[in-house]
DNA sequence: GCCTGATATTTTAGGCTTGAAACGTTTTCA
DNA sequence: TGAAAACGTTTCAAGCCTAAAATATCAGGC
């Protein structure tokens, strides 16, 4: 519990024992916040979940269809997941399904017209929500921002956490 | 891997007036590949989960004790969800449960002396995940990301999302 | 044609999360 | 003092998430 100061000021490696933690945590905190938000606002004006939305955003960037597979690579979920998700919009109209004409095992599931009408006012009011979140930076601020994370996402591409 | 440029994103839309939504989307991709990362090694190693760690974080920073409602507080999650967690720290011994001597209604959680211990090392354990997840950035980079993230998180504090 | 391994999907069990309702306690104030 | 409002907490229903097991299909070797 003592002496656990004086670690910091040698390592040019680790300039201070917590930053990283510390940009972590700030990182993790803006984004949950921003997701909350988020949210919550489909909640209350849309009535949809934020799950759902990804799903029809995913399907909305290929109109030919995806497999299910497909879809849960494409948002970092798994698959057993992705099948609830999928079901409710299916129930509720706004996805179809049918079964692959290659592939008896898959199948492709689609934006129905009306999932794709829905969809274009959900993205409307996202895109909206976002712009006023951000409105406190300066595009020059979004753009060093932005390449940041990049270099970000190129370090967690390099540790790919199989080593251990 | 050619065209590295052109990496991924989760929806991988137009340019510029899309050029907020795509910063938000880099910003959630990052923060989910580094949340999913540790909450799979705490499972894996340690077999505990990552809101059970967040809560003997909390507890640690203040070993006095909390109520159930800072709790909830300082963590940004539902007060009928910390209920669950920390029962099921206190069942599994590193969370003690006393009634608040001076409110009836609240009770105060504290770190056990092993639920101390136990913390300690996983948040050794973390704070190297974290270091080596962010290796890729200079010490320049990480200090401008911090920063950055900074000034978002004042432009999502000015756009409170009552107004509508 | 059949076995075997790989692939696509769903099912199952366990845990986290929220919002709303319910309950008991405390505080306020008339 | 006594009622009413506010507060701290738990319970409940619904949904998302994962890993692992179970199903079903495909593809290659014999």
């Amino acid at each position: 519990m003592t002496a656990t100061l004086d670690i910091r000021e040698k390592h040019d490696g680790a300039l201070d024992d917590r930053g990283n933690v510390r940009l972590w945590l700030r990182l993790l905190t803006c984004t949950t916040v921003i997701e909350k938000r988020v949210k919550r606002r489909f909640a209350d004006q849309y009535d949809i979940t934020l799950p759902r939305f990804d799903v029809m955003a995913a399907l909305d960037r290929n109109p030919d269809g995806m497999t299910m597979g497909k879809l849960s690579q494409a948002l970092l979920v798994s698959s057993g997941n992705v099948t609830g998700v999928v079901q409710a919009l299916i129930r509720d109209g706004y996805v179809s399904n049918a079964p692959s004409p290659t592939d008896g095992r898959a199948s492709i599931v689609r934006l129905t017209d009306t999932g794709r009408d829905c969809f274009a006012g959900l993205a409307d009011a996202h895109h909206d929500w976002i712009d006023t979140m951000l409105a406190g930076l300066t595009n020059d601020e979004r753009r060093a921002l932005f390449d940041l994370l990049g270099v970000l996402k190129r370090s967690l591409a390099s540790d790919t956490g199989e080593e251990a």
